[in-house]
RNA sequence: CGCGGGGUGGAGCAGCCCGGUAGCUCGUCAGGCUCAUAACCUGAAGGUCACAGGUUCAAAUCCUGUCCCCGCAC
C-alpha cells in the first residue's frame, strides 16, 4: 500500500520500521518538528525523524496538521492509507479521510480503556493486569473510532512503562503488519467500542511525579513503575550536603511497618501508608541510574525520607 | 550562551574549599577457618585521579580551555 506514516517518539519509531519492513511504500513521514529541548536549549529532532532520515524517507514536520497549506500538501499525496501513531497532534476530519481507505491509528491499550496520551504509565498505575494495543480507524473523537484488531499482553509485576512500552511496540508492530493487507483487501471488520468501560489517561504531568510515602505501598509501588524510566516518580532524602532528590526507578512491594517514609533497612526498604516498598533501582541528581546493590554503596539514605 | 551535579584501580563512592603518603565499600585472585556458605579472617594484584595547557619546589586538589555523562527547566 502507499502510505503516510504519522508519529513521533520511539514507540512509532518500531511501527514504522516494521512497515517499511513489510514492503508498503511510505510516501511521507510526519512527525513533530525538531524543538529545543534537552539540556542547553538544542534544537533536536524526534526519534522518528532521525530514524526516517536514516533510511532516506520523505520527512514533513508541520508545526499544524489544521493549517490548510499542510493538508492541502497531505492530501496531494495520493495515500491508499495513513498510519498514525504516537503523533502528538489532533488531526482534523480533512486529513483523517484525505487518504482512499481512510486513516488508521495504533493505539496501547484495550479500548475503550485509556483512551488518550498515556495508556501505559496509567495501566501500570492502575493496577490493571492485562492491557494491549488496537488498530483502530480514526475518527474525530479522541480515540473513538472502530476496533479492527488488537492483542493482549499481560503486565508484569516488575514491568515499567520502559520495559511494557518495548513489549507493546513490538506487539504493535506486528499487529499493523498483519492488519493493513486486510484493510487494503477491505476484509478487516470494524467493531464499535463498547460504551462502557470507557476511561481516559490523562497526560502524565510533572508534579504528579513526587511519591507520597502516605499512600499504600500498592499504590506507591504502580506510580514508581508506572513513571519510569520517565518522567521517573522521585521523593527526597537528606544527604550530608543537604535535601538530594532521588527517582525510584524499580519497586516491589514487601512487608514491613513503620511512620510513612522511614527507611526499615540498609537495601532500600521504605514504609509507606501501609505496607512497605523495596527500591530495586533508583537515581539520584547528577548521576546515572543504579540498581540498589549499587545505590547503597554510593548513598546513605537518611533515617526517613519524604 | 537557561540553572545545577558529575567524570578518582572492574563496580559504587570519599578526598578537592585548607596543594605535599591514593582512602572506603564491593568485586577479583591466593591462602586460612568451616560439614558448608553470598558468612568470617589474612594477604595480593589492579589507578597516566576524563583530556590539554598553565601556576608552583610540588597539583586528584588552584587557574584556563576541550570532550563526555546526569538531574531540573523546556
Amino acid at each position: 500500500m502507499r502510505l503516510a506514516f504519522l508519529g513521533t517518539p520511539d514507540f512509532a519509531v518500531t511501527c514504522l520500521a516494521a512497515i517499511a519492513e513489510a514492503g508498503h511504500e511510505i510516501a511521507c513521514v510526519y512527525t513533530q518538528p525538531p524543538a529545543p529541548r534537552g539540556r542547553g536549549k538544542k534544537l533536536s529532532p524526534s526519534p522518528v525523524q532521525v530514524f526516517a532520515e536514516v533510511r532516506g524517507l520523505v520527512v514533513r514536520t508541520p508545526a499544524s496538521m489544521r493549517d490548510p497549506a499542510a493538508i492541502a500538501e497531505f492530501a496531494a499525496l495520493g495515500l491508499d492509507a495513513a498510519v498514525v501513531v504516537a503523533f502528538g497532534q489532533i488531526l482534523p476530519r480533512e486529513v483523517l479521510e484525505a487518504p482512499r481507505l481512510g486513516s488508521f491509528n495504533l493505539h496501547a491499550s484495550l479500548l475503550p480503556r485509556w483512551r488518550g496520551a498515556a495508556p501505559i504509565q496509567r495501566a501500570i498505575m492502575a493496577g490493571d493486569k492485562v492491557t494491549g494495543v488496537a488498530v483502530m480507524r480514526m475518527t474525530e473523537g479522541l480515540d473513538e473510532g472502530p476496533v479492527l484488531a488488537e492483542t493482549r499482553l499481560r503486565i508484569d509485576a516488575l514491568d515499567t512503562a520502559g520495559t511494557l512500552s518495548e513489549r507493546l511496540a513490538a506487539a504493535g508492530a506486528a499487529l499493523l503488519v498483519e492488519t493493513l493487507p486486510r484493510i487494503a483487501a477491505g476484509r478487516a471488520a470494524e467493531t464499535p467500542q463498547a460504551a462502557d468501560g470507557v476511561t481516559y489517561a490523562k497526560k502524565i504531568g510533572p508534579k504528579l511525579a513526587r511519591i507520597d510515602w502516605r499512600k499504600p505501598a500498592e499504590v506507591v509501588d504502580r506510580k514508581i513503575r508506572g513513571l519510569s524510566p520517565v518522567p521517573g516518580a522521585w521523593f527526597v532524602g537528606d544527604g550530608e550536603r543537604g535535601p538530594v532528590r532521588v527517582k525510584a526507578l524499580l519497586s516491589r512491594v514487601e512487608e514491613g511497618e513503620g511512620a510513612p517514609g522511614e527507611v526499615l533497612d540498609d537495601n532500600l526498604l521504605i514504609a509507606c501508608g501501609v505496607g512497605a516498598v523495596r527500591l530495586l533501582r533508583a537515581q539520584r541528581e547528577g548521576r546515572g541510574v543504579q540498581d540498589a546493590a549499587d545505590f547503597v554503596r554510593g548513598f546513605k539514605l537518611p533515617a526517613t525520607v519524604t
